[in-house]
RNA sequence: GCGCCAGUGGCUCAGUGGAUAGAGCAACGGCCUUCUAAGCCGUAGGUCAGAGGUUCGAAUCCUCUCUGGCGUGCCA
C-alpha cells in the first residue's frame, strides 16, 4: 500500500516533466536501513529512454517530491538510487489498519476466488509415510493455506494408488509374515516384497483379529483378503499421521475407484481416438515422442495389464473435468522423469496443459551425529513420519520442512533438532509470541487496556525500533501474495522470523508498561497487540501453534506434548470435516474390496448421483470426457462438498438436461480395444 | 550419453538484475534488582564451484566446464 504511494508519485512526476517511463522499475524495502524506508531504482531504469543521465533524471524527480508532506525525507544515492523516508505518521496510519484487520490482517483478493486444486502427498498405501511424505504433507498444506488467505479457493486432495502391482506385493508379503508368525520357516524374503517391520506387525493384528481360518481361503481368496486388510490398516496408519501432524484434506481419491467407472477403457479410447496409439510387442503403446515426451511409452503390457500411467491420467481428466482453473501436483524428487508423458498426452487430448504445474519437493536426508541416517527402502529401514513427529515435535518439524525451499535438498539434522531444540528457530517466533501475551497479561492486571484509546497518542511511536516493526507488517500481505504466486512458503517462515527478531530486539530496549507514562504505555501496547496478531497468524498458516506462554522451566518434552495437545483439539474442532465421509466409516475401507462398491465416496444418496454430475457438467468448460471420467468426477466432488455440511441447492432445470446428455454418452458403448486397431507398426 | 534439481562463511540455509552478499548453528567477548535471558549487543569467518558472455550494474540472465543428487522400466 505504501509503496503503491511512491509508484503514484513517482508517475506524476514524470508526467510533469514529460518524460518517456515504463514501469520497469521497482520500489523496495532496502536491505541497508540507512538507504530509507523505501528506495527505488526508478531513475536508473527510466534514464536511459530519456537519454538522460541516472543521477540528472533523479534530482529533478527528487526536487518535485520534496514538496509532497508524507515524505520526511527524499534523497538521491551516489549511484542514481532514490531513497524515501516516511514521515510517521504515515506509517501510524497504516498501524491503525492493521490493528482494525484482527485476525484478518494479511487477506487479500489477489487470488479472484480462482479454484485451485493442490495434491500432495500420495503416497503409495504400500508402508508408513516416510520423511519426504511428511515434507510433502508440510509443504502443501501450508501453501493451501496460503493460497486460499491471498484470495484464492484452493482445496486439498490426496490420491491413492489403491490398485496395481505394488498392492498385490504388499499382500504377497503380509502373506510371507502371516505364515511366518504361525511358525513356518520362511527364510529370506524375497526381493522387491516389503520387509518392513510394519508388514509383521500388520501379521500380527490380522492373526489376532482372524485367527488362523484364512489359511483354508484359496491362495486367490487369501491374497484378496489379506490385500483388503492391509490397505485399511495401512490407511489408517497413515491417516493419523497426517492428523498427528495436523493435515487434513479435502478429499481422497482412490484409484480402485477410478477403475471401477470404467475410465480406464475410456482413457485409453480417448487416445486412440487421438491418433497416438499403437501396438508393438504384444502391448500398446502411446506415441508420446511426438508431444514432447523423449520416448513413447506403454499403457497396456504384453500380458494385458494396463501400466500405473493410465489411471494416472485418468484421473488427472477428473481434475480437468471438475472445473479447476488451475491444478498442482506435488512431487517427489524421483517422478520427474514422468512429467513429460503427462503433459504429452494433455496435449494429446487438447487439455490446457497450462493448467496444469507440477512441483518438486527435492529430497529429505535425515543427519545423526554429523552422519547421514542411512534409509533403504528394500530391506524396511526407514524412518519413519510418526517417529519424527515423535522426536522433533509438530511444531518443529513444520517449521523445518518450511524452512527450506521446495526445489533445495533438505538436510534435516535430528540431532540438533532432538538435543538442542530449544535453540530451534521455531521455539524463538513462538516466543516472541508468548512474551507479548505476557505484556498483555501483565497489562490486564494493571488495568491497562486499550478502551479509551486515542489513536492519536501512536504519534508517541517515533523510535527507530517501533517504526521498524510497522514497517515489517506493512509488508506481510504483500509477502503472503508472493509467497502463494512463487509457491514458495519458505518465505512466510523467513518472514516470521524476522518480525520475532525485530520484536525481540524491540522488547529487549524499552519497557513496554510505564505507570508514569499511560499513554506510551497504551501506545506500545496498540502497537505489540497487532505484532502478535501478526505473528499468530503467521503461525497459524504454518500449521504451528502460537502459545500463550513458554517457561524456561518446562522441560522440552512438555512444551511439545502442550502443543501437540493444542494442535489435535484445534483439528477436532474444525475437524470432522473429511472424517465424517470418509474415514468416519473405516468400514467404507474395506467395502473397497469387496467388489461391490469399489470406492471411497460413501455413497449412501442414490439421487446425488444425477445432481452432482450435473454440478461438475456444468463446471466443466469443455466436456470431453465420457461417463467414467465424468462419474469420477462427479463422486469426488460429491465427496469433496458433503465434506462440507452446506444445505443441498435445487437446481431441478438444469438438472433435467444435463442428465439427458449424460444418458446419452452412457448409452456409447467403450471400445477399449479400439486401441489395437490402431496399429501404427514401426 | 541425455534430462531435471542443486553448488553462497566450518555446518544448515536466505537473497525480486541493483548500493558494503545476509541470517541461524558452531566459536569467541559482553548484558538479568525492571513486562519471560527459549532474549539482546558485539567480534571473527566469503574469489557466491570455475571460465567466458549480455549491460550503466550479475550470486541472480545466457553458454561451456567441474562436482553432488535424482531420473532416464512392459515399477509406482
Amino acid at each position: 500500500m505504501l509503496k503503491s504511494l511512491i509508484k503514484k508519485d513517482l508517475q506524476e512526476c514524470w508526467e510533469a516533466l514529460e518524460y518517456e517511463y515504463s514501469d520497469n522499475y521497482y520500489v523496495e524495502v532496502p536491505k541497508n536501513p540507512e538507504h530509507g524506508d523505501f528506495s527505488t531504482n526508478a531513475a536508473l531504469a527510466n534514464a536511459k529512454n530519456n537519454r538522460l543521465k541516472p543521477l540528472d533524471m533523479a534530482a529533478q524527480i527528487v526536487e518535485l517530491l520534496k514538496k509532497k508532506r508524507h515524505y520526511k525525507s527524499v534523497s538521491i544515492a551516489g549511484n542514481g538510487f532514490i531513497n524515501f523516508v516516511l514521515a510517521n505518521n504515515r506509517y501510524h496510519k497504516t498501524l491503525i489498519d492493521i490493528f482494525e484487520a484482527g485476525d484478518k490482517y494479511g487477506q487479500s483478493e489477489y487470488g479472484e476466488g480462482k479454484k485451485v486444486l493442490i495434491e500432495f502427498v500420495s503416497a503409495n498405501p504400500t508402508g508408513p509415510l516416510n520423511v519426504v511424505n511428511a515434507r510433502a504433507a508440510a509443504y502443501g498444506d501450508t501453501l493451501y493455506k496460503i493460497m486460499n488467505y491471498a484470495g484464492f479457493k484452493a482445496k486439498r486432495e490426496y490420491y491413492i494408488n489403491d490398485s496395481g502391482n505394488q498392492v498385490d506385493v504388499l499382500a504377497e508379503s503380509l502373506e510371507l509374515r502371516y505364515r511366518e508368525i504361525l511358525g513356518e520357516d520362511i527364510g529370506e524374503l524375497p526381493p522387491g516384497t516389503y520387509q518392513g517391520e510394519y508388514v509383521k506387525d500388520l501379521a500380527l493384528k490380522l492373526r489376532a483379529k482372524e485367527g488362523t481360518k484364512i489359511m483354508h481361503y484359496s491362495e486367490a481368496d487369501k491374497l484378496e483378503k489379506m490385500k483388503e486388510f492391509a490397505l485399511e490398516e495401512i490407511h489408517e496408519m497413515q491417516y493419523s499421521s497426517l492428523e498427528k501432524f495436523g493435515v487434513e484434506f479435502d478429499s481422497w481419491v482412490s484409484e480402485k475407484m477410478l477403475r471401477s467407472q470404467g475410465v480406464i477403457e475410456e482413457v485409453l479410447s480417448y487416445l486412440a481416438e487421438a491418433n497416438c496409439t499403437y501396438e508393438s510387442e504384444e502391448a500398446v503403446w502411446f506415441a508420446s515422442s511426438k508431444y514432447g515426451d523423449e520416448k513413447d511409452r506403454v499403457l497396456m503390457k504384453s500380458d494385458g495389464e494396463i501400466t500405473y500411467f493410465v489411471p494416472d491420467l485418468a484421473y488427472h481428466l477428473t481434475k480437468y473435468h471438475r472445473g479447476f482453473d488451475h491444478i498442482i501436483d506435488v512431487l517427489g524428487p524421483d517422478h520427474h522423469g514422468y512429467v513429460p508423458r503427462l503433459t504429452a498426452a494433455m496435449r494429446a487430448l487438447q487439455f490446457d496443459e497450462t493448467k496444469l504445474e507440477i512441483i518438486f519437493l527435492q529430497q529429505v536426508n535425515l543427519f545423526e551425529g554429523g552422519e547421514k541416517v542411512k534409509m533403504s527402502k528394500r530391506t524396511g529401514n526407514i524412518i519413519t513420519m510418526d517417529e519424527l513427529i515423535d522426536e522433533v515435535g509438530v511444531d518443529a518439524a513444520r517449521y523445518f520442512f518450511l524452512e527450506k525451499k521446495p526445489s533445495a535438498h533438505l538436510n534435516f539434522d535430528l540431532e540438533l533438532a532432538k538435543k538442542e531444540s530449544s535453540e530451534n528457530p521455531v521455539y524463538y517466533c513462538q516466543y516472541a509470541h508468548a512474551r507479548i501475551c505476557s505484556v498483555m497479561k501483565r497489562a490486564k492486571k494493571e488495568k491497562v487496556n486499550l478502551k479509551d484509546f486515542n489513536t492519536k497518542d501512536l504519534t508517541r511511536l517515533k523510535s527507530a525500533e517501533e517504526i521498524a516493526l510497522i514497517k515489517k507488517m506493512v509488508e506481510f500481505p504483500e509477502l503472503l501474495v508472493s509467497a502463494s504466486v512463487a509457491r514458495e512458503p519458505h518465505r512466510l517462515a523467513f518472514y516470521t522470523y524476522d518480525l520475532a527478531t525485530l520484536f525481540h530486539r524491540y522488547y529487549q530496549k524499552y519497557q513496554v508498561l510505564n505507570s508514569a507514562r499511560p499513554e506510551l504505555s497504551k501506545a506500545r501496547l496498540y502497537l505489540l497487540t497487532a505484532v502478535k496478531e501478526t505473528l499468530a497468524i503467521a503461525l497459524n498458516l504454518m500449521g504451528i501453534t502460537a502459545p500463550e506462554s513458554m517457561y524456561k522451566s518446562a522441560t522440552k518434552k512438555k512444551t511439545e506434548t502442550a502443543a501437540q495437545k493444542a494442535k489435535v483439539e484445534s483439528t477436532e474442532k474444525k475437524g470432522s470435516i473429511y472424517q465424517k465421509n470418509d474415514y468416519d466409516g473405516k468400514d467404507d475401507y474395506s467395502q473397497i474390496n469387496d467388489g461391490k462398491d469399489d470406492d471411497l465416496i460413501d455413497d449412501d444418496d442414490e439421487n446425488d448421483d444425477d445432481e452432482v454430475e450435473v454440478k461438475t457438467k456444468k463446471a466443466a468448460p469443455k466436456p470431453k470426457t465420457k461417463s467414467g471420467i465424468a462419474k469420477a468426477a462427479g463422486l469426488i466432488e460429491k465427496n469433496t462438498k458433503t465434506n462440507k455440511p452446506e444445505p443441498k441447492k435445487d437446481s431441478k432445470s438444469t438438472k433435467k438436461a444435463d442428465s439427458k446428455t449424460d444418458k446419452k454418452e452412457k448409452s456409447e458403448p467403450k471400445k477399449p480395444k479400439a486401441t489395437k486397431k490402431e496399429k501404427k507398426d514401426k
